[in-house]
DNA sequence: TTTAGAGAACGCG
DNA sequence: CGCGTTCTCTAAA
């Protein structure tokens, strides 16, 4: 669908979303075009849908298991056994910086952490460490995009936007994997 | 549309 | 405990 809008034309479109339970809660995939655009996770489903809406106020959401449906799948194995990684097309939606922190968070192994500070040097703005934790905070797609990976300096957790129980539970069964 | 100000999943002294 | 640093969002002009 293509609306008109003050600064041209831009498209507006369609983002198709399903959920399912998994051992952490309630998770949400969201399809857009070109990937998923967001995995998100909560302790129901109205709860998750509010949040979609929240974060694509311009997009035409619509309900539909079916074409969401091995995306999902994919992402509920996946907190069930993280050995064996998480691998769909993504549809990455940010700002420069917060795409090349995103990015560099799907570099992290399964398993293994790194801390703000590296994260910050890693993507050559060493002096960044709040703005990258700001980033990996409005990170839209859970799990495979793995900012649960990132923990504080001084060994906290730090935290996470899905409850920091969550995190260390995805810490705990990766490092099991 | 531009800009000023506040706040953020941090880290150091 | 307070402050530096970088990026984002919001309100107001």
């Amino acid at each position: 669908m293509i609306f008109k809008t003050a600064s041209g034309l831009a498209t507006v479109d369609t983002i198709f979303y399903g959920s399912g339970e998994c051992p952490i809660g309630q998770v949400l995939v969201a399809l857009s075009a070109s990937g998923v655009c967001a995995i998100l996770i909560g302790a129901n489903k109205d709860e998750l849908v509010a949040d979609l809406a929240v974060r694509f106020p311009k997009a035409n959401l619509v309900a539909n298991e079916h074409v969401v449906h091995d995306d999902l799948t994919k992402v509920i194995r996946f907190v069930d056994k993280p050995g064996e990684g998480l691998d769909l097309p993504l549809d990455l939606r940010g700002t420069a910086f917060q795409r090349r922190v995103w990015e560099t968070l799907r570099t992290i192994p399964i398993g293994t952490t790194t801390t703000y500070t590296e994260l910050a040097r890693s993507i050559g703005a060493p002096n960044s460490v709040r703005a990258v934790a700001a980033a990996c905070a409005s990170n839209p797609i859970a799990l495979a995009v793995p900012c649960h990976r990132v923990v504080g300096s001084n060994g906290d957790l730090g935290g996470y936007r899905w409850g920091v129980e969550r995190k260390r539970e995805l810490i705990k069964k990766e490092a099991m994997a």
